[in-house]
RNA sequence: GGUCCGGUGGCAGAAUGGUGAUGCAGCGGACUGCAAAUCCGCGUACGUGGGUUCGAUUCCCGCCCGGACCUCCA
């Protein structure tokens, strides 16, 4: 990947949730900087919701690894919920076979959206010793205790709870749409681990056969790869609370003296044709139900060109317009042949290093192209060297435009109309000639007379 | 009901206490047999009412609108 030069490294800014502020980040350690990202819980095909959180965490730490020397980012896999085991037998199969295909599926789209894989890749089912051992530490430190078959976190036994999140602990009650148990404590407790039947998934523990909850997991594995302290913790703003606010708490009275995540970064959440994306309403998207209509690149391009604090609308013609951008881009790149390695522009770098400001960074990129387009191949360098940091501009541009066949007409049938086309244009037969562009544009193939000739391009 | 986030031109979307990016779409022109692509030019915005200020889109308050969250299940 491109380094950027050092001469005009810029600061980099990161929105910390819990301090509501956008602040310098300030690593632990400037040495090796430790991420740790919600990932999925796999019960079905990823969808485009999920791709937002991902794809923030994939500008964070590409942007990171051009600034560190070594960076760690980890990212779960929650392969135990209550929901994956409802899928189960809704589905007639087992929990391991469905947890393995929807983690393979999760790959596969994520993979094909050019995510760069996490460094860690924990599974939730792999660390339930981790989980325990936390567990019974605060139950031994009294932070934690046992009723009516759960182990339950006591909010109470907490000062700073509510602090991430901004939520007053004594408001939590007002409006709360759950009855309460009637073994807790208090109303804000949580579980830490409770028990399973025998269709449930079940681990042996000190309080018998059980599960864990579902915050536990996240701070047994962060602070098994990552420490009692990290740099970052990421993920998207529906797990603000009490997700993240529980993982806090846990954390933090477990291991006394730490400080668990130094900044915590939530993006936006997703909407399609402005309502929340969900079954009911009909418009709820998978990954592939995107890449199936569109290059991954141009949801990819869509997607960054909000910044990742602001809610994204989906709609199809915002993908469509950012695969025309790509293709203005691709044209500038095709302007020149042996383009050499270029340093990323400075405003597209600090553009980046501004809280992740990517619609800024992408900007940049328009001049860019156009000075490419009018014979500058060091702003092709750079055009494509700033796309690549991006995960965009990644194919040639014969691959962009006359890629993906699977069902157009082949190659030798195009260029046989264009020469037919040719000859019947010389003849100044134009209605043939025309008709020939009409009958590929139809099958998806644009024909383009240019001085050097005609060249063809897949829609 | 509570807490938090946001409301920028037809659309998408940045920055900013003082000539308001960028892209798409639109319009006019060049080029072309006609297109496409490319190039040149043009237009339109800060939800609302107050306040602070010499000056606010930018800061503060109210209101309206949209969104997220308000916890063992979902």
């Amino acid at each position: 990947m491109a380094k950027h030069s050092l001469r005009t490294l810029p600061q980099l800014t990161l929105h910390d949730s819990q301090r509501r502020a956008t602040l310098p980040f300030v690593p632990l350690d400037p040495e090796h900087i430790r991420v740790y990202y919600c990932g999925p819980t796999v019960y079905d095909l990823p969808h485009i919701g999920n791709l937002r959180a991902m794809l923030s965490a994939d500008v964070l730490t590409r942007l990171l690894r051009t600034l560190y020397p070594q960076v760690t980012f980890v990212r779960n896999i929650t392969d135990v919920d209550d929901k994956i085991t409802a899928r189960a037998r809704e589905n007639g199969e087992d929990i391991a076979s469905l947890t393995t295909r929807t983690t393979l599926d999760f790959q596969h789209d994520t993979d094909a959206m050019g995510m760069m894989r996490p460094d860690i890749e924990p599974r939730a089912t792999h660390h339930i010793g981790e989980m325990q051992a936390m567990i019974a530490r605060l139950v031994a430190s009294g932070h934690a205790y046992e009723a009516n078959n759960h182990v339950l976190f006591s909010v109470a036994s907490f000062a700073d709870y509510g602090a991430l999140s901004g939520r007053d602990p004594e408001e939590l009650l007002a409006g709360a749409r759950v009855e309460v148990a009637p073994w807790k404590r208090d109303p804000g407790d949580f579980v830490l681990w409770k028990p399973s039947d025998e269709q449930q998934p079940g681990w042996d523990s000190p309080w018998g056969r059980g599960r864990p909850g579902w915050h536990i997991e996240c701070s047994a594995m962060s602070h098994r790869y990552l420490g009692d302290s990290f740099d970052i913790h990421g993920g998207g703003s529906d797990l603000l609370f009490p997700h993240h606010e529980n993982e806090r708490a846990q954390s933090l009275c477990c291991f006394p003296g730490s400080q668990f995540a130094n900044y915590w970064l939530h993006n936006a959440m997703l909407l399609v044709n402005g309502e929340k994306m969900s079954k009911s309403l009909g418009n709820f998207l998978t990954m592939r139900d995107v890449l199936d209509r569109s290059p991954a690149e141009a949801l990819r391009l869509f997607f960054l060109s909000t910044h990742y604090r602001s809610t994204l609308n989906f709609t199809w013609s915002g993908v469509e317009e950012a695969k025309k951008t790509l293709d203005r881009f691709q044209r500038a790149l095709a302007a020149h042949d042996d383009l050499p390695e270029a340093d990323l522009p400075d405003d597209f770098f600090a553009a980046l290093c501004e809280d992740l400001n990517t619609a800024g960074a992408l900007a940049t990129l328009h001049p860019l192209a156009a000075a490419a387009l009018s014979g500058d191949a060091e702003a092709a360098a750079q055009l494509r060297a700033a796309g690549r940091f991006l995960g965009l501009l990644t194919m040639t541009p014969d691959e962009w435009f006359r890629g993906n066949a699977s069902n157009g007409p082949e190659e030798n049938e195009i260029e046989a109309l264009i020469t037919e086309r040719l000859d019947a244009r010389k003849a100044r037969n134009f209605a043939r000639a025309d008709e020939i562009r009409n009958e590929l544009a139809g099958q998806g193939v644009i024909l383009e007379d240019g001085p050097q000739g005609t060249t063809w391009r897949r829609g």
